[in-house]
DNA sequence: ACTTAACCGAGACGGTACGTCGCGTCTTTTT
DNA sequence: AAAAAGACGCGACGTACCGTCTCGGTTAAGT
């Protein structure tokens, strides 16, 4: 996360508060409604209380520090511990509601995808690295599902992942992360894609 | 539509193929990647072919060129002919997944949902204006689908219209609105929402 | 003098009040002590009165704002009448006196002389337009002296005139220029330079 | 000269030859065309080769930096042996034109010159230092040139130390410092001065 | 036909924000 | 304790863009 090794042989050090108060600024401020491309590092120093300088020396350009700014809220991913499919799919979701539920970083998030064209390189990345593991951890274990007979085999998996995640992907865009119960809404996905909402569909028993 | 009424005691007309010429340049701009704050009405006369003056003289802020800018996306409403609810549904959603693959009215809605906090205003409008009556038919729909007993009745009807609708509104917000088949894919979406991925929920027999 | 002839098709007008206001404040600058690669746009603007734009917008440069500000101060060159040598020196000397004592004329000029090395092509110029002319009519008077039979042949008519002007050269450069009496100074100056300062150097008569 | 005593209790020594290095380094920017207001610490450290700390350590202001540099080019003074007026008159005029002649020395005084407005400190340093002796004794050689019967003593003597040192010093303002023979030129200065330029003023005798 | 009034393009204008640069100070490591 | 390296806050600079204002030229309605 380091932004430039150098060589260290002398001078003063840089503040390493000062590195952490611009990352914040640059959530406040896209949290506050600032749009990637319109958000100044003049503003995000002022936000910051830094000088200009001490930002501009940190980072070149805007894209360097919007990705400095994605690997914070990068959060560990969740691991399901494989006891059964509807519980998985369960943790997946909730693990990706409470990103959701966090205001900050949704924006940040919103912001990047509406702004993707404008930096291709930050979206790329943010691909790479957030989206595509997350959602190979659900494929896996749609799979598995299917495996276990727990899943109509006869049906596309990434349909399946796509009903599943957005709804919360759709609420993240939409900027409407309030009062949302990670838990609680998890799990009412989950159940109603996995049990259908036609009434002669009957709700698989759960334990 | 038109934005002053004016003494038409005399003097030039104005240029017709001005207007849709300046709402245009608005739309191809957005969904080239700008965002509405950071779309000038300087950029907009440049693309437009024609003089600032031009722009200015015809709306006075970025807010009300906006606002007719979104008068022009929004298509006419489906009406669902009541057959049944599964069909009903698809239809609502192929309406849906069709204003969806117009990628400029795509890009126009999700920037507006990315800068809401910047335009309340305009949010405001397009949510009373585009979202409520289409959510409200949905509502309708899911209404009546329980009376008939199509639809399971202790079921949240609003989860079952965010299932319905997300997956959509997500692809809206990420961009990727190509290839985006909407007769097959709301009929897709409507099935597994109906019907469930479990295994051991059986399809309902269709038509 | 004027800075770009531009295609006069449209738009308005420059305001020719900021011209001459923006060249009376880089004299007033100037005289109070500025330098010339000191002096910036930005300071000049302010104490024009108008923005930093109306001068980026007629001057690209420090460089070519200066040489129309060395325009204005190129007064029109005196023409002796060819009376005599001495009173034709003197109607030369009195037209430097004169410039010389013009505060604001002065000090520019001060200011280019000690920086010629930074503004070579006004340096230059000044030399060609201003130095040249003045110093060829010199020459001029002094070879008819010789001819006359006023000025003894022997000597270096160049000498003759550096130690004409350099008592005036001299002020300017050190700023000397108050209370200089144009006329009576010159007057002084060709006096003693004709006649000479030893005992022995009986002063011709004069009229 | 040495700025500061300091207490030498113990620690590195100060290093000797730094204080020359920025000595030079300041005559050889001014040289190079530096104003004495546009010379910053920062490019006169980076020309001596040394750090920005080890100039602010000795000198806090530019002021007192320059006053140092002036002290290292004030040669000592001439002293006339007091032959003959026309003799110690050369003397002063050869010492005043070898300062001439050096080329750093020159630039340095004319850059105080073109800025005496805003480094008065400087300037009257400058004067009471180094001008005013120097004219105290031209002045002096007058007085006895007058006593001797050698100057007509009807003259203002002001004007005539004016026009004897004006020559060099408008050399010096204009930069134009090369090829200058100070003995040479010194003596044709005190000749031409002294016995006039008009040919009814025959030249006095000379040895 | 002539006046009138609005439109249109072009461009000057004041204001504001940006990213850069340089300054003088402060801090850390090395000598 | 001096020296070198470099981070830091501050301020000025030149640029770019914005929204307004002001031109000459054009077009259509009303006398």
């Amino acid at each position: 996360m380091e932004t430039q090794p150098r060589d260290r042989r002398g001078g003063r050090q840089r503040d390493p508060a000062a590195d952490s108060a611009i990352i914040d600024a640059v959530l406040d401020l896209v949290a506050a409604g600032a749009t990637l491309t319109g958000l100044s590092l003049v503003a995000i120093a002022k936000q910051a209380g830094v000088s200009r300088n001490s930002v501009y020396r940190r980072w070149k350009t805007k894209d360097e520090l919007y990705l400095d700014v994605l690997e914070t809220i990068n959060a560990p991913r969740s691991s399901p511990a494989g006891a059964g499919t509807r519980d998985d799919l369960a943790v997946l979701l909730r693990t990706l509601a409470e990103r959701v539920a966090d205001t900050r970083a949704s924006a940040m998030l919103r912001a990047l995808n509406a702004e993707a064209a404008t930096f291709p390189r930050l979206h790329g990345r943010y691909f790479e690295e957030i989206v595509a593991p997350r959602r190979e951890a659900m494929d896996s274990v749609l799979r598995r599902g299917v495996e276990r007979g727990e899943i109509r085999p006869e049906l596309d998996p990434g349909l399946i992942s796509e009903l599943l995640v957005s709804p919360l992907l759709a609420r993240m865009a939409s900027g409407a992360t309030d009062r949302l119960d990670p838990e609680r809404t998890a799990r009412q996905i989950v159940d109603l894609v996995l049990d259908g909402a036609a009434a002669g569909a009957a709700p698989s028993p759960r334990p």
